[in-house]
DNA sequence: GATCATAAGATTGTCGACAAAAATCTATCT
DNA sequence: AGATAGATTTTTGTCGACAATCTTATGATC
């Protein structure tokens, strides 16, 4: 039972077997931002009638990745300075409260969950070959306080943030070609989520990410071009 | 220029306007929780066909309002014990959030402002005819710092949020006559919201929330059926 | 009487086409 | 050349019908 990653069956779905052609191509930043999106072409193209592509593409306005401009078309958002320090406090706000609901609730199990996480993250930033997977990993150990704490609120809240962080952490890595995630970083993430100390924890993810934002945040100066 | 109170023009979308005809219907209590919505029912009895009920269905069911079981169909959404924890545990982060960005943004306009809705919500409390408006007017109150803080996502995630808990209020509303919102609690809520000290309206959202929280908590050993 | 198979019903997803609204382009006129 | 009016294109919203999938009800067999 260790190698059961036979493909997903297929999405049975249109509409999801859309999202998921779609939802890679963002993220990931090949359809870059502005990048227009047609809805006859995507149909065709797709083979598809416009029904469900309608329907996935509000899954995506909805989610942010895409914007729609009223009667002007829908195109991939773009992430300025003001959308990343949005995304960034509001981030620190939710990790905060994940953690403090799910501070009770790590057990030895939950624990070692956390710890193979980060193990596979370090893995693949050794490797260093793959850089979409490390940002799917980084994003996967972030995710477990959400989905430890139980609260469904909380986790939906960060699921519908969790792709807009992934298409910023992507531009990022095309733009300047160091992979965004340090491992030092996450030691020490690391080492508090496994401490006793909940204040420690809440103070961390609030420096960890003032300084994360704070030293991306200068290199747009240099890129943004509206 | 005073009561310029004309009807909103009719929305020129069919979807919209199934939308501002069910959401009032749902989150005043009306339809109750567990109530079922066919989609072919309603498609006859608001006259349109099924495309625009259905993207207006979806509105709902992604802000939480409707449940969509998979090929059982969609009901208004029940609000228990642990829904209700959620809703507010995320309703202080949310806040305490948005009035540390709004702090430095309150200008004697934005302050006045908020004095005046703090003023129409007393009236119509004083009043004590119609319990739907005063719902309608503590969301409005508490909407002030999110808009004033001029963060986008923190907003977006506020109104996403605002339906459940008019549902809520709604409910418990209709289950035990009082009305929700106590007068005297928003005065001191503005008080703080005016005053000087950030951390004392962080602390007193945290205290406020969490009595309120325990005060109708203790009500739902009683009538909860499920 | 219980179990399984079949049929009926409901829900959801999908399609192709049409209509309305806005934006864009074009051509004409001053 | 600039501006305005009309025509075309694009986007969006809407409709009615059909197919697929699942649930539930019905009935037959052991």
């Amino acid at each position: 039972m260790t190698t059961l990653d036979l493909t997903p069956v297929a999405d049975q779905t249109i509409r999801k077997q859309i999202l998921t052609r779609l939802m890679p191509l963002i993220v990931s930043g090949k359809l870059e931002p502005g990048q227009r999106l047609r809805e006859q072409d995507l149909a065709k193209h797709l083979g598809v009638s416009r029904a469900p592509l309608r329907e996935a593409i509000r899954d995506l306005v909805d989610v942010g990745l895409l914007v729609s401009v009223p009667y002007k078309g829908v195109h991939v958002r773009h992430i300025g300075r003001k959308d990343l320090e949005e995304l960034y406090s509001l981030r620190v706000a939710l990790e905060q409260l994940a953690f403090r609901e799910c501070w009770a609730k790590r057990s030895p199990a939950a624990l070692a969950d956390l710890k193979a996480r980060n193990e596979t993250l370090s893995q693949t930033i050794k490797a260093g070959s793959d850089g979409t997977r490390a940002i799917e990993q980084e994003l996967h150990l972030h995710s477990w306080c959400y989905e430890l704490s139980g609260h469904s609120l909380l986790l939906q809240a960060w699921e519908r943030m969790k792709p807009n962080l992934h298409l910023y952490f992507s531009l990022h890595q095309h733009a300047h070609g160091r992979r965004g995630p340090l491992r030092q970083a996450h030691d020490l993430y690391l080492r508090h989520a496994c401490g006793d100390d909940l204040d420690a924890m809440l103070a961390h993810l609030e420096d960890h990410m003032r300084q994360g934002l704070e030293t991306t945040l200068g290199l747009f100066e240099a890129a943004a071009a509206s």
